[in-house]
DNA sequence: TAAAATTTAATTTTATACAATTAAATTTAT
DNA sequence: ATAAATTTAATTGTATAAAATTAAATTTTA
């Protein structure tokens, strides 16, 4: 193993990840495009699918976004009348974020998304738990919370 | 298996990878401080310490980067001192990025950074490369050049 | 060879990311 | 109770990403 190999781009895990996050998110486009929302918003819009109300906080806990990306983005989701936003009457401080009825309707056109996906990455159904797992459990190494 | 499982925050394997990636690049941060460069534009000198002189077209190539992203981060990386732009004589439509002595000489301090993050993974050698040559297949099935 | 097609960078626009700072509100500690 | 510390969003500034367009040069083809 000569030395100047670790600086070899090929030999990269860090690159192997960023490339391959950049083309799952080119593989969404075609399908997100017809929702009209961005990746981001679209797993804004899943923590949002599985709880309606959420505070700007939490949905950057979830997301690992800071108000930095989340203010703007969530301005946007409100522009497409997918959301509202208001402040928490009980602490002032919090941003709470409200499914609408056509944020929560814009679901049944997206049940079909995963699928599509999956079938594009080419794993079968063990490869793809695994391989998600392998990565949770590396997230939790480098952040743990 | 619940259709709505399909559409949970947890099970993306996407959302993995996208924030596995961020994560990873924010463990690169404080080398790379040092170095008074980006992540992108890491990965633009490990392309550059392989390949000395290579058009903006190569470099895309190698990087999956279009001109949009690397024309004005090759900016940056001129008024660093670290490259230099030029077009090519051979054919006018090409510039040509080139290596400069103080680029070439900040590898040095590059060679330390693989083995620093390797270590901030907890991963063994065989997980290392084990996972990414999973990931490179899973690039290489969604986009097959 | 001249028109058409292609290649290559650059530019423009929109949308993240994220660090750092600010501002407002709430909570804690004295 | 009130000063200090903390929490939370918003703002600001810098740097990607990527789609779409433009412009210039080269290559292909009729």
């Amino acid at each position: 193993m000569n030395k100047d190999d670790l600086l070899k781009l090929d030999n990269q895990l860090c690159f192997a990840f960023y490339t391959c996050s950049r083309e799952i998110i080119r593989q969404y486009k075609p399908y997100l495009d017809k929702l009209g929302i961005t990746y981001t918003q679209y797993v804004t819009m899943l923590v949002l699918w599985e709880s309606p109300k959420i505070s700007v906080k939490g949905l950057g806990d979830k997301l690992y976004l800071d108000s930095g990306t989340l203010t703007p983005l969530l301005k946007r989701l409100e522009a497409s009348g997918l959301i509202t936003r208001e402040r928490d009457a009980m602490d002032e401080r919090s941003v709470i974020i409200s499914l609408t009825p056509k944020g929560k309707d814009i679901q049944k056109s997206a049940y079909e998304i995963p699928e599509k996906i999956f079938c594009s990455t080419g794993l079968s159904v063990d490869e793809a738990i695994s391989l998600r797992e392998q990565i949770k459990k590396l997230i939790r190494q480098m952040n743990p919370k």
